[in-house]
This record gives structure tokens, C-alpha cells and sequence, in this order.
DNA sequence: GCGACAG
DNA sequence: ATCTTGTCGC
């Protein structure tokens, strides 16, 4: 799988203020609003569904690892639960991490292994922010817009914006709204004097065990072709027996894998 | 100027 | 993200 629009692709050679010009036009171009090629309800996890395998959306998930100055991208496709194809690529990392510029050090990367991809996902979950950014381009939206693709952003740490509720002690399943708030920048498209209340993601406790550690949500957000709601529901179906969904979690586990054997 | 800040 | 054993709890 290539990139739709290669005029978005992340260059590190692009200075500061290059980057976060080019996020403000990638946010332009994303869409925030769903606009997917299956219905959320027929995703899931399990292994048998009644639903045909033609409208069964391929999930895919995507995680890093890092060794010195190589970045290993690693991508895992499901159809319900069974993997159905997996790849990763080794790069060279050229950028360190700067908050905010994310995409600019893992993009790249990320688009080599999509690269080597054979299928075309329907969905694609990120291990970042998506709209849940200063610019509204978190590496979701970056990626999502790059490659044209419906995408997630799943973050374990909240970026910036504001949760609705306060985050402490929440049962498995519960949600709260993320506001813009004061730190997600409105595009030149959104209405300023309302855009603080927009609802830019989910924090969302995937997990909770009760008599052990308080685990933190996850804060889940829009990359591209989804809406928010929808984005807490496909997270909330994609979910296992752990804190991070199904792709995410085999993606991360793949990742760490393949930096063993180098 | 100060504080905050995905992976 | 990464460096890392044992250990507390179900």
C-alpha cells in the first residue's frame, strides 16, 4: 500500500516551522467525519461471526519499536480475530522526539512498512494521537490523510485538551469526552468562538482490574474518516483481554519481535 | 516569562 | 520509546 497523497508524506529534512505548516494543510485535508466502507457493528474480535467475510472489515494495527537509531514499524492485519497478513521495515530515525512533531520522526518509517503491505486495510489504528494535537494532525491524521485510510489514533497519555470528567477510579467500558479546550488550535474552516467544546476524542478505560493498580485509560481520537464517537466504538469492539485493542497490541508484540532478530 | 507536552 | 528483577495480587 502506497501513499494517496505524497505531497503529505513526513519529511524530516523540513525545518521547524515547515512541519507545523505542513500539519495545518494535513489537518485541512482530514476529515473528521465518518466515512468508512463497513458498518462499526460488524466488528469484533472473535474468531467465528455470522457476518460473511466480505463485510468483515480488515483492522489493521500499527506500532514501533526502537534499537539506537533504527526504528522497526511493524504492521498487523485481522479480519475478526485471525491475522491475516504482517510485515514490519528497519529505518534509519533522522529527527529526535519533539512533542507535537511525532510524525515527522515515525512517519516515515511507518510509510515504509505500509509499503511492503499486499492488502488494503479498512482501518487502521495508530499508536498516538490523532486529532487530539496542537494542530490537529497527530500521527493518525498524518498517516490517515497520507495514505487515504479511515484511522485511530490510541494514545496511553492525553496530549493535550481536557477531559470532560475527571480520570480516576472508572469502571471497564466508561468514557468521557476530551474538549479542545484551550490546547487544540481550531483550523481556519472551524468556528472559532465554539471550537474550545468540540469534542476532539475519548478518554476510554479499556480495562480495570478490581483489587489491583489503578490503570489509566486510553485516550482515543479521529485520525481520518471517522468521527470521534465512532472512534470510542471501534476501540471499544476491537478490545481483548488487555488495555490495548487486538491490532495494537499483536503490532506492538511483532514489533519487539522483529528488533530481537534485528 | 512559566508550564505542558503522544512515542 | 528505552534501560530492567523481582514481586504483589488475582
Amino acid at each position: 500500500m502506497n501513499p494517496a497523497r505524497p505531497e503529505f508524506v513526513p519529511d524530516a529534512s523540513l525545518s521547524r516551522a515547515e512541519m507545523e505548516e505542513l500539519q495545518w494543510d494535513v489537518a485541512s485535508a482530514a476529515a473528521f467525519t465518518d466515512d468508512l466502507s463497513f458498518d462499526p457493528a460488524n466488528v469484533s474480535t472473535a474468531q467465528s461471526s455470522l457476518v460473511p467475510d466480505e463485510e468483515r472489515p480488515l483492522v489493521a494495527g500499527v506500532d514501533q519499536a526502537f534499537l539506537d537509531d533504527y526504528a522497526v514499524s511493524a504492521i498487523v492485519v485481522l479480519r475478526g480475530g485471525e491475522v491475516v497478513e504482517r510485515v514490519h521495515a528497519v529505518t534509519e530515525l533522522s529527527i529526535p522526539y519533539i512533542p507535537g512533531l511525532l510524525s515527522f520522526r515515525e512517519g516515515g518509517p511507518i510509510v515504509d512498512a505500509f509499503a511492503e503491505l499486499d492488502c488494503e486495510p479498512d482501518l487502521v489504528l495508530f499508536d498516538g494521537s490523532g486529532r487530539i494535537h496542537f494542530r490537529q494532525a497527530g500521527l493518525a491524521t498524518h498517516m490517515g490523510v497520507v495514505l487515504d485510510v479511515p484511522a485511530i489514533g490510541v494514545a496511553k497519555n492525553l496530549l493535550c485538551g481536557r477531559a470532560r470528567e475527571s480520570v480516576g477510579q472508572r469502571p471497564e467500558g466508561w468514557r468521557t469526552p476530551i474538549e479542545a479546550a484551550d490546547g487544540v488550535k481550531p483550523r481556519p474552516t472551524d468556528d472559532a468562538s465554539t471550537f474550545s467544546d468540540t469534542v476532539v476524542g475519548y478518554a476510554y478505560q479499556s480495562r480495570q482490574y478490581p483489587n489491583s493498580k489503578q490503570i489509566n485509560p486510553l485516550y482515543v481520537s479521529p485520525g481520518h474518516r471517522v468521527s470521534a464517537e465512532t472512534t470510542v466504538e471501534l476501540v471499544e469492539r476491537l478490545g481483548g483481554d488487555y488495555k490495548l485493542p487486538e491490532p495494537t497490541r499483536l503490532a506492538d508484540a511483532y514489533a519487539d519481535d522483529c528488533k530481537r532478530e534485528y
